[in-house]
RNA sequence: GCUCCCUUCGUCUAUCGGUUAGGACGCCAGGUUUUCAACCUGGAAAGAGGGGUUCGAUUCCCCUAGGGAGUACCA
């Protein structure tokens, strides 16, 4: 490892919501820098106007909120930096390491289709590479680059490891459009460059990319980045990701009941790995977390392994982060935050209860029995656990309770004292006893609820199913 | 078409020339239980195919097949 200090970026175009795939680029970025001490930079490549919105500008910044992660600076917009990258594109000009192409787009893909029916390299040579100034003619030109003919390019990369291209596979492709307007390629790299970019962490959709990228490094002068380029995440069938199956936006997995903590720790072992190590911390993340890990192999997306992964973050987590997790998916899904009378209440309960649910929403079935009002409205399974019998029993269970002191064992022996004495099953009086106090069939166990709910609240209950 | 990348249980992965190929999710069986879940025990389950290199290949090389990406005056 280099002793200078690491400096990434997360750099998306603000064409619609962060979606899952983007999401674990940046975490790989936020890891690599947040671990190293490094700095992360998030910038908006907004070239093109076209597709650009502020609103999805707005959803990116939005969903590495949600996820937790933090970025240096200001997010910096690529597009208002156009007259720093045209002049980078006129520099290389001066220096000769581009040149001024007059040909047409209609001559291009003349050419280009007269290659293609021949079966020849549709790569477009430029007629106007060795033209000296005076022989220009007087009309728009774009700017080419002038890639090197022979030999070939290699860059290194920490993922894929050293990849080679031929030369004459390469073309001297466009820097600035015949608008004055700098193209993407001369934009990431000027960009990168100037934010002082130490490690290019993309998804290898850019592979290919970084060879042409390159050109420009060397036709400046400058550094190259480490560039990491990670594999795609796919769906779960194998296909590329697509809004059918599980290109959601990130705040979608935020309705799904998935917390930030969960994600992370799912998305970075995904195509990730350190050793057998599968649930873990944020910190831990932190600390393992480089390059070398990282597998080649395209991964595909599983909910139930997401499932499991965030069932164990949502045990581990302090109920304040829980509580702002919850807040969080209830605005998620369109709901209104739990008021602060329900939300301590929530606090306190979660504190309580040894609990972890596959999501938040079945956690919060899970406090329902706190966070409800009585008088609850049974349902049908409910009613049924419920029947005369059962509440006569229960008026019989009360006054056990009432002269009980209120620790679990002490409960839990008055319980089934009170059972044996009846000669019921144990579990013939939970569910009665479930219902009165949860008002549903299904609840956390009856002790917790007890515990949680306090004396009062207890026995109010039980009096108030007495009919 | 051309260029480049990828390929271990169903899925995510470990292994960095010598292992009974390990773990996790899921699945199956049994157990536990106060509902749901969880939990405990056990089980089935993998090196795409073919050639090399080597005393020895999942591991290194080549070919094939199958996936994927790029090939723009898009990003």
């Amino acid at each position: 490892m280099t002793d200078a200090p690491v400096v990434t970026r997360f750099a998306p175009s603000p064409t619609g919501y962060l979606h899952i795939g983007g999401a674990r680029t940046a975490l790989f970025n936020w890891l690599y820098a947040r671990g190293r001490g490094g700095k992360f930079l998030l910038r908006i490549e907004d070239t093109d106007r076209a597709r650009s919105t502020p609103e999805a500008t707005q959803a990116i910044l939005d969903g590495l909120t949600w996820l937790g992660l933090d970025w240096d600076g200001d997010a910096v917009s690529q597009f208002e930096s156009a007259e720093r990258h045209a002049e980078v594109a006129r520099e290389m000009l001066a220096a000769g390491t581009a040149y001024k192409c007059f040909s047409t787009q209609e001559e291009i893909e003349a050419f280009r289709e007269a290659a293609r029916a021949e079966g020849r390299s549709t790569l477009f040579r430029s007629p106007w590479r060795d033209v000296a100034d005076a022989d220009h003619p007087d009309g728009p030109y774009v700017i080419r680059i002038k890639a090197p003919q022979t030999g070939a390019i290699t860059i290194k990369d920490a993922v894929q490891g050293d990849v080679t291209w031929k030369a004459d596979t390469l073309d001297d492709m466009v820097l600035l459009r015949s608008d004055g307007s700098p193209v993407y390629m001369l934009a990431v790299v000027v960009d990168d460059h100037d934010m002082g970019v130490t490690h290019v962490i993309r998804g290898d959709d850019h592979l290919a990319n970084a060879a042409r990228q390159s050109m420009i490094y060397t036709a400046m002068g400058w550094d190259l980045p480490v560039f990491a380029h990670i594999p795609l995440i796919h769906g779960p069938d194998g296909k590329k990701l697509s809004k059918r199956h599980g290109a959601l936006g990130v705040m979608e997995y935020a309705a799904m009941g998935y917390t930030p903590a969960g994600m992370r720790n799912y998305l970075a072992r995904l195509g990730w790995s350190h050793g057998d190590d599968e649930v873990f911390t944020t910190e831990k993340a932190l600390e393992w977390f480089d390059l070398g890990g990282i597998g080649k192999a395209p991964a595909r997306l599983d909910f139930k392994k997401m499932e499991n992964i965030n069932r164990h973050h949502i045990g581990m987590s302090d109920s304040e982060t829980m509580l702002r997790d919850v807040q969080n998916y209830l605005a998620a899904i369109g709901e209104s935050p739990l008021p602060d009378d329900k939300a301590t209440a929530f606090v306190q309960a979660f504190g309580q209860m040894d609990v972890a649910d596959k999501t938040v929403g079945d956690l919060l079935g899970k406090f329902a029995f706190v966070l409800d009002e009585p008088p609850f409205t049974l349902d049908e399974k409910a009613e049924k656990l419920l029947d005369p019998v059962s509440r006569g029993i229960l008026t019989q269970l009360t006054p056990h309770l009432q002269t009980a002191s209120w620790n679990r064992e002490e409960l839990e022996q008055t319980v089934t004292k009170f059972a044996e004495a009846q000669e019921l099953k144990f579990g013939k009086l939970a569910g009665p006893l479930r219902v009165a106090l949860s008002g549903r069939a299904v609840s956390p166990s009856v002790f917790d609820m007890m515990m949680v709910l306090g004396r009062d609240e207890t026995l109010a209950r039980l009096v108030a199913v007495d009919s």
